[in-house]
DNA sequence: CTGTTAGCGCCTTCAG
DNA sequence: CTGAAGGCGCTAACAG
């Protein structure tokens, strides 16, 4: 391995000018710059992260921690999604990115001690926000620098987070059910704990509201982020007297689980019942039909998130602020109008 | 941040004892273990990483390198899943998994560049294989340990892969097509640097050969391996006077493509064409049809490889092999009998 | 069984 | 504008 002795040697000065070079340090004589520059090409040398990161104590990587359920939590488009758009940022600040690998909460939670304290990493990415959660505590304890994507549960002016206006969003693509003529409007969503769901809900639920249509408990379901909570869903709603004519529900990924059960039972989407969802994940334009749903815009949400995070890394006293992405809906295939 | 030397000092030892009950080194007497250990779970100490890698010359990290076009990459849920399969294996080795964020081939090569060069990592995993690959001959010129998933172009028998056997694979899946009857079928495949693609095409020829069917040209495709592609391929497909009964996909997400083209043509699968296709991603049990696919094992890909790696990595000396996932074909509702 | 001594490769005062 | 010296936190011989 070449150190930086080895340049200084080549180039007849001292391994601290060297290193300054390497910081682009203004006090060195462009002459000097240039002849150390060269050495080193030709050396091949290139810093060893290591021992940068022991003076400095920063690795100038973070860590991405997945929900708990991470082998099923891949399964949804909107994880990679998400990572893309932070590794697009955190590639261009020249930052590496660690990824959680555990399992279960234990695991997780183990893994995070980990990475911070044994400095692997300079501040995480939380992709997930639920009540009382034991690695944001352990984090929030330690002051160490996080970002959640989602809306945190408690201090939500203290904790820096990056978020959609779900509540609007859960509104809006009700509201295009309601004006498309449907009166029985069903929800399907996720676990209550997940702040997502509750705030799609109750935008569905503001939307109903307003339209002064019935909001009833048995149109309101919840069950896992997959395709088979989709369809246990389903099988619910069907069982109904009064079936629903149009569903909102609050993931895409879901909504592929209601389509397949709805088509398995012989229901049409959309003549006899309508759906809109949520994510716009790219599924959502190769089921049949595509689904009308609303885009937030998953990639800048992680990109948002990591540029927060560094941001917080390097000026340690970044107040902590709240991030909303805008969403946008796509009208597709699955709702019709209601005769 | 409290060190080595914090704690040696609170149970009145010196630093490298501490050290040496860390490593849990067998000549230190059980009783100052016991005491070093109650004084470092008191203080709160954990080792730094840092300062650990840069005597030692380790990272207990490996990175994990996409195809250059991970946009598109990450959107084919192959790559989660096989993430899924790598992460068992480093969390259960206490190794970390970095992610390459590049997009573009000079991108990602610059990447690796500063993942091997800096010392961020022990060794790569490349999630991909293709003809005069420039990360993989610098990772060869510079001895740097790596594994490959895939098969390598040259070299077969010095570089570590892990592979499934594609070939026969191919071969199995057509000749199911052949025995329900069907007689003229079609291949739609990637991109033919590719390794896969190549050894399931010609598996799927032998099984026409062995069988005396015709294998024409126009019968074969190339595109991409995504949504997109699929439907220009059936557009193609569709064309010919003479239209196959069967196709063979070589990819999950192609057949979503092939699939929801075909449905808008009016062809009913699997009555008017029978599909079969490769990976068993968990889409190909929510489309409709589910799929017939073979199961790849990816997970068990991703474990089998990380496992080579940090073996490869710890025992510098670990000659290359070559690492066969047994595959596995399951058997859904996208094939029918031809009369 | 345990302490002492040297670094690992780099950055950062402090002097010039 | 540049060198010398010291130290980041840890491990690894080498002594005892």
């Amino acid at each position: 391995m070449v150190t930086i002795k080895d340049v200084a040697k080549a180039t007849g000065v001292s391994p601290s000018t060297v290193s300054r070079v390497i910081a682009d340090n203004p006090r060195i004589s462009p002459d000097t710059k240039k002849k150390v520059r060269k050495a080193m090409k030709e050396l091949g040398y290139h810093p060893n992260i290591n021992a940068r990161n022991l003076v400095v104590k920063s690795t100038k990587a973070i860590g991405v921690i997945m929900p708990s359920s991470a082998n099923t939590a891949l399964q949804n488009p909107f994880f990679p999604e998400i990572l893309r758009g932070i590794g697009s940022v955190t590639h261009n600040m020249q930052y590496s990115m660690m990824l959680s690998s555990g399992e279960s909460d234990e695991e997780i939670y183990a893994e995070v001690q980990r990475m911070v304290y044994g400095s692997y990493i300079d501040g995480v990415i939380l992709l997930y926000s639920r009540v009382n959660d034991r690695v944001m505590n352990f984090l929030q304890e330690n002051e160490f620098p996080f970002v959640i994507v989602g809306k945190p549960y408690e201090n939500i002016n203290k904790i820096t987070h990056v978020d959609n206006d779900n509540f609007a969003a859960g509104k809006e693509i009700t509201r295009h059910l309601i004006e498309q003529g449907h009166e029985k409007i069903a929800f399907i969503g996720g676990s209550k704990d997940l702040f997502v769901t509750m705030d799609r809900e109750a935008g569905y639920e503001a939307a109903l509201k307003e339209a002064g249509l019935m909001d009833c408990d048995e149109y309101k379901i919840h069950t896992e982020f997959l395709k088979s909570g989709g369809r246990e869903a389903v099988e619910d709603l069907l069982a109904l007297d009064n079936r629903p004519t149009g569903i909102v529900v609050s993931d895409d990924l879901m909504s592929l689980g209601v389509l397949s059960t709805l088509e398995e039972s012989g229901v049409n989407v959309p003549q006899d019942i309508s759906l809109v969802s949520f994510n716009n994940v790219y599924l959502s334009e190769i089921t049949r039909p595509a689904l009308t749903t609303v885009d937030v815009n998953i990639y800048e949400l992680g990109a948002q998130s990591a540029k927060a995070l560094i941001e917080k890394t390097v000026t340690k006293t970044e107040p902590s602020k709240r991030i909303i992405v805008p969403y946008k809906i796509v009208y597709r295939d699955s709702v019709s109008k209601k005769a």
